[in-house]
RNA sequence: GGUCGAGUAGCUCAGCUGGAUAGAGCAUCUGCCUUCUAAGCAGACGGUCACAGGUUCGAAUCCUGUCUCGAUCACCA
């Protein structure tokens, strides 16, 4: 639609100049609808605001004109307001030909005047195991880079490492305490597990505690503050801060199992990173930005020596910068960590931060804090939103175990691909090396099409028993038409395929090239609007439209040469842009299924 | 209570910079494998676009108000 639009819209202007002495650039079309004959619809009506006309009779002004200059404009017809235009069939086979003709069709090089573009994802809390809400976060944040690559502009993904705090010495006390010098290793389980379970251990026992100092007499606040655990943990963080050798060293340990979990994780999910953040690293460089703001009188310091900036006239609260005994809080580290990315990256312009709806206060004022200290990248911040994924019963909460593990999940999507697959049999032949392979492939397809597919802002509810589909509007599907094409294809190869010449081609062929025609503006809009739920959709109904075509018309069974070519270019290029897209999504597409 | 987001078919979702009779999938029901892979195709059924006003040639889409759900307003991250 855009594509001919495009074209049109420069004729159009020159003759409403010409004939009615008014300047208009922008025209509203839209796809003509199936009752009407045409292949493009203008809307005469938003015309009427620039020029006094009747609707019917300035339409049919404009059309003869149309068909008047411009070659492959071949008829048109006026219906109320709306002027219904035709086009060529060979001009389609044209625009077909361009596009078999260039490689990566609508993804443009990263262009140097864009500079480059960071997008942060994952950032997960290191004490405990990936679960669905991350897999969301993800494949969220590893499509928007795609995209936004995609689009022109070179991108860097990145991540935060929560790496220190309260919460990493739990774990690091409770394996202390109870761990007996067990590794991942030698219990034979992955490292970011081994470690979450100290966490939760960790939490257990401190629990235990406060109820024996309950009994004893102490008030909840004072049990909690007293716990022994707690005590030992704070300590701990005390000497990590102080930089004690045999706490540091523990420290690295379990965090490398930790990461080391992650990575596999993070490699089944197809997922990857260019730079790491570490809050470890990054924290001391926001404390001299919070000096910084001091001394601009931006920030101001209360009685008790706790630093805060007044956002009220920007009709927010104020909000803590820095504790009073002079400690770093999450915004501390945020800034610290925002700034560093800008040093490391000077040609910085844009950074996404794919981070959950409930931080949605949280990056409002990480922004505006920046603004305020003058930081002109700080213009192009964004934050990535998005919903919840919920369980049937609600939230997934890890202490009450409703919590829909990563792997567990990657592994049953798998399983039941398998199951699919081996009850339809088409897969003889196959070694089961590359049947594995190929059930990852569709089942991680299933899933991560299930996710992208919706509106980021919308929560998503996930129902582990009715589970995700594998036909209908599913990765599935989009995978099986890629595959029955290099089908197709393999049986095709004898066939020349050089430019094709042809008069007229069918509704449905033509229906096709109309929207490989869209896919270059679509990665535009998809990028600029941070969403991969666009590019499902496209591929979506890409599929579609390729499917109903090659139900009802042959390809290979064609006895006329040149259409027959035509038919196996058309499915080749369709195959082309879905692999294209499906890769933007990071769902890869089988030769066979 | 303030702020932000969501509310479209029984269910899951598109459509939202205003345009012709609101689209898909799942589920239910009919057909289609002797012909390029039936994880498919063709069709039927299914809607007061949360509700009420307003703006205009025209509103699911924009504005105002109301209701429901979620998030947030921590010296947690």
């Amino acid at each position: 639609m855009k594509a001919l639009s495009d074209q049109l819209s420069p004729v159009l202007t020159s003759f409403l100049a010409a004939s009615h002495g008014v300047d208009v650039t922008d025209f509203e079309f839209q796809q003509t609808r199936k009752e009407f004959d045409g292949d493009i619809t203008l809307v005469v009506f938003s015309l009427l605001r620039s020029i006094k006309a009747n609707p019917v009779a300035l339409g049919g002004e404009i059309g003869a004109h149309l068909v008047d200059q411009v070659a492959w404009v071949t008829d048109f017809n006026v219906v109320k307001g709306f002027l219904n235009v035709s086009i060529a069939d060979d001009f389609y086979v044209g625009q077909l030909n361009t596009i078999a003709a260039s490689t990566n069709y609508g993804h443009l090089a990263a262009d140097p005047a864009k500079g480059v573009a960071l997008v942060e994802y994952s950032s997960p809390n290191t004490n405990k195991p990936l679960h669905l809400g991350h897999i969301r976060n993800n494949l969220l944040g590893y499509s928007v880079a795609n995209i936004i690559a995609a689009s022109g502009q070179e991108v860097v993904k990145t991540q935060i490492i929560n790496d220190r705090g309260i919460h990493i010495c739990k774990s690091m006390v409770a394996w202390q305490k109870f761990g007996e010098g067990t590794t991942p290793a030698s219990e034979g389980i992955k490292g970011d597990k081994f470690v979450g379970n100290y966490y939760v251990r960790f939490d257990q026992e401190y629990k235990k505690e406060i109820a024996v100092l309950v009994a004893k007499g102490k008030t909840e606040d004072e049990a909690k503050a007293n716990a022994p655990l707690f005590l030992a943990a704070q300590a701990m963080l005390r000497d990590w801060e102080a930089g004690v050798p045999a706490i540091v060293d523990l420290w690295k340990t379990m965090n490398d199992w930790v990461y080391s979990g992650f990575d596999v994780t993070y490699a089944n999910l197809g997922v990857s990173f260019d730079s790491l953040y570490y809050e470890s690293e990054t924290y001391l460089l926001g404390k001299t930005l919070i000096e910084e703001g001091l001394q601009k009188n931006i920030f101001f310091t209360k009685k008790d020596g706790s630093v805060w900036i007044d956002l009220t006239d920007d009709g927010l609260d104020e909000k803590l910068l820095l504790r009073s005994d002079g400690t770093a809080v999450y915004m501390t580290q945020d800034l610290g960590t925002a700034l560093q990315r800008f040093k490391d990256n000077p040609s910085m312009q844009g950074m996404v931060y794919t981070v959950g709806n409930e931080q949605d206060y949280h990056f409002k004022v990480l922004f505006l804090v920046l603004q305020k200290l003058g930081f002109s990248w700080a213009h192009s911040l964004h934050h990535l939103s998005y919903g919840m994924v919920d369980l049937p019963q609600g939230k997934m909460k890890s202490r009450e175990g409703t919590v829909v593990d990563a792997d567990d999940l990657m592994v049953e999507m798998s399983q039941t691909a398998a199951s699919i697959a081996e009850e339809l049999g088409k897969l003889e032949g196959m070694s089961a090396e590359d049947k594995k392979a190929l059930y990852h492939t569709i089942g991680l397809g299933a899933l991560k099409y299930f996710i992208l597919k919706v509106d980021p802002k919308k929560r998503i509810l996930f129902d582990p028993e009715s589970s995700v589909d594998f036909a209908g509007n599913t990765g599935p599907f989009i995978q099986y038409t890629y595959a029955r094409i290099q089908s197709i294809l393999r049986k095709a190869e004898h066939i020349e395929l050089s430019a094709i010449v042809l008069d007229t081609i069918e509704e449905k062929e033509k229906e096709i090239i109309k929207h490989l025609m869209d896919y270059p503006a679509l990665i535009q809009q998809a990028a600029a609007q941070h969403s991969p739920a666009l590019v499902a959709n496209y591929s979506y109904d890409l599929v579609k439209l390729f499917n109903s075509f090659y139900q009802n018309i042959s390809i290979l069974g064609e006895e006329d040469t040149s259409r027959k070519n035509f038919r196996v270019v058309l499915a080749h290029q369709v195959a082309k842009i879905l692999k294209q897209s499906t890769g933007l999504l990071g769902i890869a597409v089988p030769e066979q299924m």
